[in-house]
This record gives C-alpha cells, sequence and structure tokens, in this order.
RNA sequence: GCCGGUGUGGCGGAAUUGGUAGACGCGUCCGACUCAAAAUCGGAUUCCUAUGGAGUGUGGGUUCGAUUCCCACCGCCGGUACCA
C-alpha cells in the first residue's frame, strides 16, 4: 500500500495522539508500595518481557510479537483489579557497540545512547502500556552500581555443603581460615583453565560463542589463561530440583536438566605405579570388565607416569590435542591415543590394566580419568577394538543379543561376587563393597561447569576488585566506591594482552601504592541476570531492591508472574538469572527461590518464503513500514492472530490486510450507531459469549482465537437490524481494548465518552443471555452424519430417539438392516447402530 | 544417536471431558454497487470417478463413535552430542 492511497481508517492521525496522551499523563504508571496512589489490596501482576540488545539494525518484528502478548495480558488484568508491573528496558552492553567503537571511534556509551533511542521510540510507536519511569539499563553508572555490588556478594561468599546455601565469607574468617583457604571456596574465584582466547578480538569466548566467530572470521585458539569463575556448579542440584514446580514448558525444563547433566554412579579408586588416581563410571557393576584405564591427555599425572620409551609419543599426542577445541574432537569420531606404559590395579581383582591417554576422554568431566569397559560401552568398544586390547563380558544381555558392545542393563557374569546379580543390584553391591574397602565411594556427577565469568572488553562492568601488588592478593573494593566506572579510553582495541584493554588505562588501574585495579570485565549476562528486580524499585540509591518492593512484587516461590522471550535463552540466561536470584535468597536479600514463576516462549516468525528472516535472503519484514502502512494496532493484531504464540509461523503481508480489513470494519460501526438501535437476542448472545471466550483466552495467551471470536462479535453488530446500539459497542471495545488501544479509545472517545477505556473494568458476562432454547442434534447412522435437528433443549431421551428414528434419512440408511443399538447423547447426538 | 516439539484444505490456522473435521483469516471464484475501477457488501470454496464415497503423516488397536486415547513406524523443526 503506497502512502498515498486511501487509509481504512485514520490511525495515522490518532495513534500518534493517543501516545503522546498517554506519555504526558502517565497513564500506565505503576504505583509502587509508599506511593500515595499505591492501593495495597490490589493483587499485583509481574508480566515480563525479554528486554532486548539495542543493536542499531532496530526492532524487527520478532520483537513485539512477545511485547504485544505481554501487553495485551497486561492490559487486560489491569481492566480486571490488577496492580500491573509491565516494564522495558535495554541490555545495554554487548560486543557489537564495541566492535563499532573500534572500526569508528564513536565511543560504546553514544552508539548505545543513539540506538536505545531508537527502539524506544519504535517501541512507543506500538502503544505499549509500559511505566516508562521504570525503564531500566544495564550500563546506567546507577544500575552498574548493583550489578557490582551483587558481583561482591558472590565474591563475599562461599558454599556450604552441610547447610546446602551460600553463606559470608566472614563465618569462615571468624573461624580463622587463612586467606587462600578461603579464596578456594568464595563463590566468585580465579581459576587457571584452558579457554577460547581468541587473538584477532583480543578476548575470551565462552564455549557457546567459539563457532559463531569463527564463521566470521575470527581466529579462536585454546589457551590456558587465569579467570574469574563463578561456582554455580554448587548449585547443580538445587537447579534440577526447583524446576519442577516451576510453570515452564517441558522443553526448556529438559534442556536445562540436560544442561546440568545429572548422572549417579560412584568413584573408584585406581593405584597407578603408586599413584591414586580417580575414575567416576556410572557403571560401577562392570568393575570386573574394567581392562584398560584412559586419562586425557591434560591429565595432571600423564608426565608422572609415562615411562621413558614412550614419553616422546605421549608428548606430541598432547601437542596435538591441545590445539584442538572441544568442538573439533567431537567432530573427529575415529579413536586415537597413546599407551602411556604405566599400568593401573584393578581394585576389584587386583589385574594389571594398561593406562593410555585418548582425547576421547575429556578433562572437564569427572576427573579427567576413566576404567575403559569394552565390553559393555560403546566408546571404550571401539578404542579397544582398534588398538586391540582385551575386552570381557561381564553383563549377560536380556534375550539372546551379543553381549559384544551391549551397553544396557543385563545380569552381572564373570564378575566375583556379582555374579547372578541384575545390573541394578550388582550397582549397589559393588559400590558397598567399594566403600567397605575404602577403594571408593557413591558419588553424582554433573556436566554443568562453572561458569567463565570475565571478559577482555573495554563494554562491559569492570569487576570491583584489587590486587595487591606486593602479596598478589586480591580483595574487594569498598561497597562505598561503587560504582565503579570504565575509564574514558580514546583506544580501546584488543592489545593482544589476555588481560584486556583496560590495561592501556595507566591511571585508572593505578589505584594506591600498593594496589591496581582488576582490568577484567563481566559478560553481558551479568546486567541480565537481575533486571526484573530492578524495574520493582528502579531508582533506589540504598539497594538493589527494597525490602518492601520486592515483598509485593517478588512474591514467595517466584518472582515473575509471567515471563515472555524467545527460546534462545532457554539455558544460559534463565540458569544464570536462576543462579544469582537463589545466591541472593541464600544470603537473605530476597523472599523467593526463582526468578520466573511462569515461562512462556514466543515461536520465531519466519519470513514470506518461510525461511528465517534474514538481510542476505532479503525477507526480512520491517515493523516501521508496517506500522507507516497498516497502522500500529493492525501490527499487533496480525502478530496476534498469525497462529499460536508459541509456535513458529511465516509472516503473511496479505494477513495484515486481513485484520486491518478488520479494524475498519470496527472502525465504520460507528457509522452505523442508531440511538434507538436495540441489540437483538443474536447480538447479545455473541456479545457475551465474546467477553466470556476473549478473558478466557487472553488468560489462556490464546490470542489467535480470542481475535477470531471478536471478527465473529463485529460481524453481528453489522448484522444486527436497525443499526449499532451504543451501549453494546462500548462494551465490545472494552473487549477488544486490550489488542487495539489506539482505535477502540478514539472510538470510545468519538462515543462522546472522556473516560479511558483502558482505566475501566472488563465487562461482565452473562450467562443467560448465552442460553438457546433450542439444540441442535446430529444425528448419525452408524457413525456417518446423515441428518440434523433442531429441537428444544429439554427434550427427553426418549422422545429425541423417536425424533431421530422417524427421520427419512435415517429411515433411508436403516432399510433392510437391523438395529442394534441406538446412543443418545441429550443435546448433542444420537448415533443409530445398524447392519 | 539421545532429548523435546510437531504433522489437519491452495495457505496461516480452529475444534471443551472422545461426539457436525476445516471456526476465523488469506487466496480463488460468482454476484451486488459503479460508465469503469478501487473500496465496500452478499454468496461459494477439503478432495473424488459425486443421489454416493474418501478424508486430520503411515499402519494397526480400543470404541456405537478417534484430529483427540493406546501400540509400532515415517517426515519435518529445535536442542545436544565421545559426559564415562
Amino acid at each position: 500500500m503506497s502512502e498515498t492511497q486511501h487509509k481504512p481508517f485514520p490511525f495515522d492521525v490518532f495513534e500518534k495522539e493517543w501516545q503522546d496522551k498517554w506519555a504526558a499523563e502517565k497513564t500506565y504508571r505503576t504505583p509502587n508500595p509508599g506511593d500515595a496512589d499505591f492501593d495495597p489490596s490490589k493483587p499485583k501482576y509481574f508480566v515480563l518481557d525479554m528486554f532486548p540488545y539495542p543493536s542499531g539494525a532496530g526492532l524487527h518484528v520478532g520483537h513485539p510479537e512477545g511485547y504485544t502478548a505481554t501487553d495485551i495480558l497486561g492490559r487486560y488484568k489491569r481492566m480486571n483489579g490488577f496492580n500491573v508491573l509491565h516494564p522495558m528496558g535495554w541490555d545495554a552492553f554487548g560486543l557489537p557497540a564495541e566492535q563499532y567503537a573500534i572500526k569508528t571511534g564513536q565511543h560504546p556509551r553514544i552508539t548505545t545512547e543513539a540506538n536505545t533511542k531508537n527502539f524506544k521510540e519504535q517501541l512507543q510507536r506500538l502503544g505499549f502500556a509500559y511505566d516508562w519511569d521504570r525503564e531500566v539499563n544495564t550500563t546506567d553508572p546507577e544500575y552498574v552500581r548493583w550489578t557490582q555490588w551483587i558481583f561482591l556478594q558472590l565474591y563475599n561468599s562461599y558454599y556450604c555443603d552441610d547447610c546446602q546455601k551460600a553463606k559470608p565469607i566472614s563465618e569462615l574468617e571468624a573461624k580463622g581460615w587463612t586467606q587462600e583457604q578461603i579464596d578456594d571456596v568464595r563463590l566468585a574465584f580465579i581459576h587457571e583453565a584452558p579457554v577460547n582466547w581468541s587473538p584477532s578480538m583480543g578476548t575470551v569466548l565462552a564455549n557457546e560463542e567459539v563457532e559463531e566467530w569463527k564463521a566470521k572470521g575470527e581466529t579462536v585458539e585454546r589457551r590456558p589463561l587465569r579467570q574469574w569463575m563463578l561456582r554455580i556448579t554448587k548449585y547443580a542440584e538445587r537447579l534440577i530440583d526447583d524446576l519442577e514446580p516451576l510453570d515452564w514448558p517441558d522443553s526448556i525444563k529438559a534442556l536445562q536438566r540436560n544442561w546440568i547433566g545429572k548422572s549417579e554412579g560412584a568413584e573408584v579408586v585406581f593405584d597407578v605405579e603408586g599413584n591414586d588416581i580417580t575414575v567416576f563410571t556410572t557403571r560401577p557393576d562392570t568393575l570386573f570388565g574394567a581392562t584398560y584405564m584412559v586419562l586425557a591427555p591434560e591429565h595432571p599425572l600423564v608426565s608422572e607416569i609415562t615411562t621413558t620409551e614412550n614419553k616422546e609419543r605421549v608428548e606430541a599426542y598432547i601437542k596435538t590435542c591441545a590445539s584442538k577445541s572441544d568442538m573439533d574432537r567431537g567432530l573427529d569420531k575415529e579413536k586415537t591415543g597413546e599407551p602411556t606404559g604405566a599400568f593401573a590395579i584393578n581394585p576389584v581383582n587386583g589385574e594389571k590394566i594398561p593406562v593410555w591417554i585418548a582425547d576421547y576422554v575429556m578433562m572437564g568431566y569427572g576427573s579427567g580419568a576413566i576404567m575403559a569397559v569394552p565390553a559393555h560401552d560403546e566408546r571404550d568398544f571401539a578404542f579397544a577394538k582398534k588398538f586391540d586390547l582385551s575386552i570381557i563380558q561381564v553383563v549377560q544381555p536380556k534375550g539372546d543379543t551379543d553381549w559384544q558392545g551391549y551397553t544396557d542393563h543385563g545380569t552381572a557374569v564373570n564378575s566375583g561376587f556379582l555374579d547372578g546379580l541384575s545390573t541394578w543390584d550388582a550397582k549397589a553391591k559393588m559400590i558397598d563393597w567399594l566403600e567397605s574397602e575404602n577403594k571408593g565411594s557413591r558419588k553424582i556427577q554433573y556436566k554443568l561447569r562453572d561458569w567463565l565469568f570475565s571478559r577482555q572488553r573495554y563494554w562491559g562492568e569492570p569487576f570491583p576488585l584489587l590486587w595487591d601488588k606486593e602479596t598478589g592478593q586480591h580483595s574487594a573494593l569498598p561497597e562505598s566506591e561503587l560504582p565503579l566506572l570504565q575509564p574514558e579510553m580514546e583506544d580501546f582495541k584488543p592489545t593482544g594482552d589476555p588481560r584486556g584493554p583496560l590495561l592501556n588505562a595507566k591511571d585508572w588501574i593505578n589505584y594506591s601504592e600498593t594496589c591496581t585495579r582488576e582490568t577484567n570485565t563481566m559478560p553481558q549476562w551479568a546486567g541480565s541476570c537481575w533486571y526484573y528486580m530492578r524495574y520493582c524499585d528502579p531508582s533506589n540509591t540504598d539497594r538493589f531492591i527494597s525490602k518492601e518492593s520486592e515483598q509485593y512484587w517478588g512474591g514467595e516461590d517466584a518472582f515473575v508472574d509471567l515471563y515472555v522471550g524467545g527460546t534462545e535463552h532457554a539455558v544460559l540466561h534463565l540458569l544464570y538469572a536462576r543462579f544469582w536470584h537463589k545466591v541472593l535468597h541464600d544470603l537473605g536479600h530476597l523472599d523467593s527461590v526463582e526468578p520466573f514463576k511462569k515461562l512462556v516462549n514466543q515461536g520465531l516468525i519466519l519470513g514470506e518464503d518461510g525461511q528465517k528472516m534474514s538481510k542476505s535472503l532479503g525477507n526480512v519484514v520491517n515493523p516501521d513500514d508496517v506500522v507507516r502502512d497498516y497502522g500500529a494496532d493492525s501490527l499487533r493484531l496480525y502478530e496476534m492472530f498469525m497462529g499460536p504464540l508459541e509456535q513458529v509461523k511465516p509472516w503473511q503481508m496479505k494477513g495484515v490486510e486481513g485484520v486491518s480489513r478488520f479494524l475498519a470494519k470496527v472502525w465504520r460501526l460507528q457509522e452505523k450507531l442508531s440511538t434507538d438501535a436495540k441489540p437483538s437476542k443474536a447480538l447479545l448472545k455473541v456479545l457475551h459469549e465474546t467477553i466470556k471466550k476473549v478473558g478466557e483466552d487472553i488468560e489462556k495467551l490464546s490470542f489467535n482465537t480470542a481475535i477470531s471470536q471478536m471478527m465473529i462479535c463485529t460481524k453481528a453488530f453489522q448484522d444486527n437490524e436497525g443499526g449499532v446500539p451504543a451501549a453494546e459497542l462500548t462494551t465490545f471495545l472494552k473487549v477488544l481494548n486490550p489488542f487495539a488501544p489506539h482505535l477502540t479509545e478514539e472510538i470510545n472517545l468519538q462515543l462522546g465518552h472522556t473516560e479511558l477505556l483502558s482505566e475501566q473494568t472488563w465487562p461482565a458476562y452473562d450467562e443467560q443471555l448465552m442460553i438457546e432454547s433450542e439444540a441442535t442434534i446430529i444425528i448419525q447412522v452408524n457413525g456417518k452424519l446423515r441428518a440434523k435437528l433442531i429441537v428444544p433443549k429439554d427434550i427427553s431421551k426418549d422422545e429425541l430417539e423417536a425424533l431421530a428414528l422417524a427421520d427419512e434419512n435415517v429411515i433411508k440408511q436403516t432399510e433392510g438392516k437391523t438395529l442394534r443399538k441406538v446412543i443418545v447423547i441429550p443435546g448433542k447426538l444420537v448415533n443409530i447402530v445398524a447392519n
């Protein structure tokens, strides 16, 4: 549609007017506990969108999908007497702004501010009922202050294994622990480990970022570096357990469980040339079948146990492995490895078994060492075949399955005291034996690793930490010195030094005679880990959230009532936020144990060609264009009408025209307005059905069916004899208001009402008006539809059966057949079985 | 491989506890209005060898009756992958 063309209703005029009015009058301001206009008798409803990264590209059509859904729900809840918190903010730290700054010399703060301004204008053009007074930006110094404060909470606590919660470090100091001992248990700690270092970008990358940047031509290598880590692994069990009561999609729960990766088994200690090497196994019942042992190439004892004859080859092998990332290791399934020349003693039978190193064993999982049971493990089997190692059966499969490479449960054989036991019992018995002999113990192992929390970037929160030049000891910056902002710098290009670009800010680094500052910065996740809480009390200068606000908005078990966003955050963001929330809970800063009670993932919107929208495919739909041509209400309505919120669905511009046509019909209802128009019974019936269905559908987030019902209702208005009755139209406008706020307010105003629709109560429906005196009964013969009867609603079963059997079509169909059975469901159907 | 999701007209999608398959919208076709067109309004629209028959990915099962419940497959989408 071109701009010169006739617009079916003047959205281009009134949408802007209403947006300006809402902004000027702060229509959607949400009062906080303590405010003069706060009403504590109202229940709260906190509905949250995943806040966007304000990229230079601006809003895409995926953003308004979730935002419209939460907006409709929020508006609906408000009309139903809830105190609704529906805020918006900016996840504004991030690599793109920094990369752009490096290229153009423009400071990332400038770029970020411009992008944020643009995003906000775009969102405001869509008429969302956000309380903009609560806007939050992760790069604001006042926000950074509390992100850093939370980091210090982690830094200053440890995980108490006995009470299963985080506790302050001060308790350990009181007990006389040494600095070194304390540093070993902090929830934020220093760790030297091989990480993904990108020389071309000058930063460390998370595992999941590696492929993405490599594809863009950046180089990435493995390199051992000293990094800040967060001890999320201590929370593994709770992160799994507390998932259970949450109202989240099963798929997301499964994804998180999978990511945490809990396995139950045992640790077994092997004697290797006088050293104790511990392995983890989920199958202690197969210990008699362990014919060799494998260490990860990075295992610390490799050099010690390797014999002189094998040294050269082993070292060469370690070198090749070091150059491969975990990802590359996975790609090459062909088994490789080298014997160390050393032997281990199998504790259960005293057998001498060879010790190998191979890259199919990872240092990062378990103890970096395994006992190999080639008969009953796929990988060990392949390895043993390739290197001609012995294979001993210790499990007898069920049925006549071949035991070689059989990995399932069965019966223990060739296993001494386990013989004849089921795998289940054999596991238990072996663990008992190991524990009694002091050669191992029951063990639960997780895939989850500690969180690599430091980045070598400029545009992120600096760590509020100091290093003593003399002792090399780190310590926390006093809280009074927060926020610690990055210094103004002209040049923050990567230096090649893994300490990051802040190293060049010489004055800034030098904190005092004796101390220098930490130069690493936090990852983008930091700000998004707790933003939902800041919305509740965005300008508090004493605390990240006041106790009062937390208790009103935060709820008892979980903080946010509904969280809507994309699946891309299914694991990391949601897991990290849950972790921080639990730490803050443990330390007594929060009542609730979980951040998000209900989670909904909106489905991706594809291009018209059914493919993912991308610049290169030229199938990107710009929401600004849609708003210009059809109006914000049409965009909102279309995105909700496309299909179920959670589903992946393709864009269809014709579909936008369809909903736009619907809104135009609603607009034209006022032309048919008539003071003496009376609503027909049919109109009243549909109207009340609509009130009921739309309300229920909004609660279920089933917006497409709600809209379809409103289309039916509009038709009923058009068909009402004598014109459109004003009172009923006003009721309908209230129902449509959460979906199309501009259009409905405008018509409402034209009807002469001065009160905003959005500030009124959701209409009640009258069941009486929906009841019909007659029912349409389906008449089936052998399950096939043969007739329909319109009968009084309260007709008896016998009468109905008689009527059905008397129907001429039924008689025709049953002619010459014997009547076997007649099923009568009153008010619904009659099925005649005959053959 | 494993985990999760999903499969319904030409298209997006509806369908309560098992009870009219295809609501609503798009597209298409026909008609009204118009000199004409757009817009608007009304009607039709699952398929077929059509007074009937078939039909919700495929094949079975339970049932008077299955898109819905059970079993076994197949396709597509997402996640994950040598995790011991």
